[in-house]
DNA sequence: GAAACGTGGCA
DNA sequence: TTGCCAAGTTT
C-alpha cells in the first residue's frame, strides 16, 4: 500500500503528539544505546520512575566510565531491571568501542550491528535515532502496527513473518525525510493508540490505511512456552556478624547474590521454614521455602559462599526475589538493629 | 528455530 | 490469583 501517505501521516502525528522522553532530548549515541538496552522488554515507567535511567548516566557517563567500571558496579546500577547479562554485554561493548573504535561509537548500521548485546533492532534504533539514518525497526509495537495495518495473521514470531515485518518497516523508514520521527512514530503508535486489548481506532492517523478488520486478533503468535512448576529451598544464616549469601556462578545470574542452596544432605527432611513466596523466572514458577539452619549440622560451605557484613548487604546486586525475602527476615531480626 | 533469559503491572 | 505483556538478543 501507498508507503508515502501513511509515512507522511505518521510523522505528522508524531510532530504533535510524540512524549517527551529523556533520550529524545538528545542525540548522544551513548546516551541512546543505554535507553535502548534498558527498554529491552523492559516497560518505560520502570527505567524512568524508578530512576534507573538517570543513575545509570550518572555513575557511567560515558564509554570509557563504563568500559572501566568493576562489574559489582554495574550489576548494582541494573539490580531489578532483570536480564542481566544486558548490563555485562553492555559494558562488553563499551570495552570494544573504547578499543577498536577509538572511544567512538560507530555510524555504519552493520558495525553498530556487530557490537555486543545488539541485534537487529537496537541497531535500528539507534541508527535512526542518533544518527537519522534511514535504517527500519521492528520491537513488539511495531510488529502489532503492521500486523493489523496490513490485516496479515502471518505469525510475527515466524520467519516469514519476521521477513515481511522487516521489509514493510523499510519500505516506511526509506518513504519519509524523517527516519527518526517516522521510527519513534510507530512504537508511539503502537504504545498508545494501537494497543493489544484495547485499541482506540477512531483517534488512528492512519486508520484510512488500515485493513484490520479484527484489530484486538493481532498479531498472531505461535511459540507459547509451557510453565514449569519448580521448588527452590534456600537457607537464612545469621551471625552478629552478618548475612550468609552465595554469589551465583552459572550461566543465568551469574555474579548476583542470593540465599544459600539448602544443602542436599538435608533435602530429604528440611529444617523449619521461615518464609516462603512464590515468584515467576522465565518459564518457571518457582515457590521459594526459606529454611532455618540448624546450629547442630556444621557445614563446610563452598567457595561462592561469604558471610556478609549487614552494611554490605545493600551494595551487593541481588535477584529481586531474593532481595524481597532478605529484607522480610531481616525486618524481624534483632541483629539487623544492631547494624 | 526453539529455548533461555527477569521483573513489575494490569485485566 | 493467573496469564499476558513490555523499546529483544543470544545460543
Amino acid at each position: 500500500m501507498s508507503a508515502p501517505l501513511i509515512s507522511a501521516a505518521l510523522v505528522s502525528w508524531f510532530r504533535q503528539n510524540g512524549r517527551d522522553y529523556p533520550w529524545r532530548q538528545t542525540r548522544d549515541a551513548y546516551a541512546i544505546l543505554v535507553s535502548e538496552i534498558m527498554l529491552q522488554q523492559t516497560q518505560i515507567s520502570t527505567v524512568l520512575d524508578r530512576g534507573y535511567y538517570a543513575r545509570w548516566l550518572a555513575l557511567f557517563p560515558d564509554f570509557a566510565t563504563l568500559a572501566a567500571a568493576s562489574e559489582s558496579e554495574i550489576l548494582k546500577a541494573w539490580e531489578g531491571l532483570g536480564y542481566y547479562r544486558r548490563a555485562r554485554n553492555l559494558q562488553k561493548l563499551a570495552q570494544v568501542v573504547v578499543t577498536e573504535h577509538g572511544g567512538v561509537f560507530p555510524t555504519d548500521p552493520a558495525a553498530i550491528r556487530a557490537l555486543p548485546g545488539i541485534g537487529p533492532y537496537t541497531a535500528g534504533a539507534i541508527s535512526s535515532f542518533a544518527y537519522g539514518l534511514a535504517e527500519p525497526i521492528v520491537d513488539g509495537n511495531v510488529a502489532r502496527v503492521l500486523s493489523r495495518l496490513d490485516n496479515d495473521a502471518t505469525p510475527i514470531d515466524s520467519t516469514t513473518g519476521s521477513k515481511r515485518l522487516w521489509e514493510r518497516a523499510t519500505e516506511l523508514v526509506q518513504a519519509t525525510e524523517d527516519p527518526r520521527s517516522l521510527n519513534s512514530a510507530l512504537m508511539e503508535l503502537g504504545q498508545t493508540i494501537c494497543k493489544p486489548t484495547q485499541p482506540l481506532c477512531p483517534q488512528c492517523p492512519v486508520k484510512k490505511h488500515c485493513r484490520a478488520t479484527d484489530p484486538t486478533s493481532l498479531p498472531v503468535k505461535s511459540n507459547k512456552t509451557q510453565m514449569t512448576e519448580v521448588t527452590e529451598r534456600v537457607v537464612f544464616i545469621q551471625t552478629a556478624e552478618g548475612v550468609l549469601l552465595e554469589q551465583e556462578t552459572g550461566a543465568r545470574r551469574t555474579g548476583l547474590w542470593k540465599l544459600p542452596a539448602l544443602p542436599e544432605n538435608l533435602a530429604a527432611s528440611p529444617p523449619p521454614v521461615l518464609l516462603k513466596m512464590n515468584y515467576g523466572i522465565t518459564r518457571y514458577k518457582v515457590t521459594l521455602w526459606v529454611h532455618e539452619f540448624p546450629a547442630t549440622a556444621p557445614q563446610v560451605w563452598p567457595d561462592n559462599h561469604r558471610l556478609i557484613p549487614h552494611r554490605d548487604l545493600a551494595t551487593l546486586a541481588m535477584p529481586s526475589p531474593y532481595r524481597k525475602a532478605l529484607d522480610k527476615l531481616l525486618a524481624h531480626s534483632a541483629f539487623t538493629l544492631m547494624a
